[in-house]
DNA sequence: TTTTGTGAAGACGTTCACAGCC
DNA sequence: GGCTGTGAACGTCTTCACAAAA
């Protein structure tokens, strides 16, 4: 998502379709796994099932990188974790910087996921002066007025952005002026950015209201109100794969 | 997920796309700021620009939901926050609620954006004893053993897990079996669920490797070893808005 | 045989561009 | 003139189904 391409050229660019990128996460996650189970190979219909997908689309998202499986057999444990962490960036190491550590910064400084992906917290900054120097996931906080030398000192290229909305456009902004690139955004907020910085966005909020609406539809089928009928059975919308979208709400009024 | 389920477009009717109501978050963002500034009425122009989407995209958007626009005027703010409201399934109550407290667990809890546009904490689930009974967010956090009580007392549909991974399907399934019909998951594994039952997923860690992926693009390219090269120049980009593509991201306070 | 890799078909989503109404 | 609502064009993603390889 958040980086369109441009055009398509189509002929001989190693262009991977963005859907597929979204998902190699997921088949990296199983396949680390298997790994630590020490299964040597796996079939494209098992490690689907492991990864909640169907087997013609992860074949399919394989074709992309390239031929790494083997007919008749499957795919190479340890070959494919490492191709995919390759394709994913995974193989550098990632400083990240955290701003804003309340319950969800410090929930993310803990999350363990990260270390083990190749991204590093370099560094965790807030606003209060009473959090300065208080170690968080056994990392000291540090003052938002140091936000642009962490950055540079680090050369850290992305940042989070666990703050209340109101502070999130200025520290982006402060994030890209110093430097960083791509920014994952928890705050309600629309974040403005400059051509060339990556935004993506988690949203609880939306989240669960698109679960409300899928909730409405089951319960029920007739009354309701509004529109003509609707007819329709569950909305099955299974799929594995999450898709964050959206927004935030605000207040509502009542 | 899971099970590779059976694909019922279902949706025969009246059904709105996926990727249209995943966005009716957003607008609803974008018109209750507009709403507290007592602004009447808004442009399909002036609304997507506010939500980050482009014009065509939001009049379809809405088309699917009815005519609820004036020619050569706009949109009636109050009356479309209404009506996505109602087609959101927000204008009723929603009991959440959520496992696993940690410091994820917290965040949500506290997490303004819930209240706020119709969702209620009913509870607060933890397997550790030594919680149990302590305020969170002003809620008494509860012992799994009584999670089942909790759901049909509360007549509980949605519940959000934010536990460890090695916890989420166990307490998936109990969720499940106690009449949960839709979940919010955190906790980075795969949840299998029966037919009906809705899952949405939010993984930080996933988002993380996305935008290491499109940075890794970024910083030139150097061919790394194996097929031809593969000399990429730095992707542009293009839409002028920000705008996530495939997902929206979204919120959270800190 | 088993299982991959992939053209082709189809479903879905976005954008265009303009007719229609204010 | 301004702006919505929408058919049609276009692009992307998913699924099918089978040839090719081990």
């Amino acid at each position: 998502m958040a980086t369109g391409r441009t055009h398509r050229p189509a002929t001989r660019s190693r262009g991977i379709p963005e859907a597929t990128v979204a998902r190699l996460p997921l088949y990296l996650r199983a396949l680390t796994a298997l790994s630590e189970r020490s299964v040597p190979t796996v079939s494209s219909e098992e490690l689907a099932a492991a990864a909640g997908v169907n087997s013609a689309k992860l074949r399919k998202d394989f074709s992309y990188l390239g031929s790494y499986g083997t007919r008749g057999v499957g795919y190479d444990v340890e070959y494919l974790v490492y191709q995919i962490s390759r394709e994913l960036g995974l193989t550098q190491d990632w400083p990240v910087v955290i701003v804003g550590i309340g319950n969800l910064g410090a929930a993310l400084a803990n999350y363990g996921g990260f270390a083990s992906r190749g991204f590093r917290v370099a560094a965790l900054i807030d606003a209060d002066p009473g959090l300065t120097g208080k170690p968080v996931a056994g990392i000291p906080v540090q003052h938002t007025d140091d936000l642009e030398k962490i950055i540079k000192d680090d050369r850290v290229s992305i940042g989070v952005i666990a703050t209340p909305a109101g502070a999130a456009q200025q520290v982006c902004d402060r994030l890209v002026a110093a430097g960083v690139t791509s920014i994952l955004n928890f705050a309600p907020t629309v974040l403005s950015v400059p051509d060339g910085v990556d935004v993506r966005k988690v949203d609880l909020s939306i989240e669960l209201q698109i679960l409300a609406f899928h909730e409405q539809r089951k319960s029920g089928e007739e009354s309701a109100a509004g529109d003509g009928g609707k007819a329709a059975a569950v909305t099955p919308r299974d799929d594995a794969d999450q898709g964050p979208d959206g927004d935030v709400p605000a207040v509502m009024p009542a």
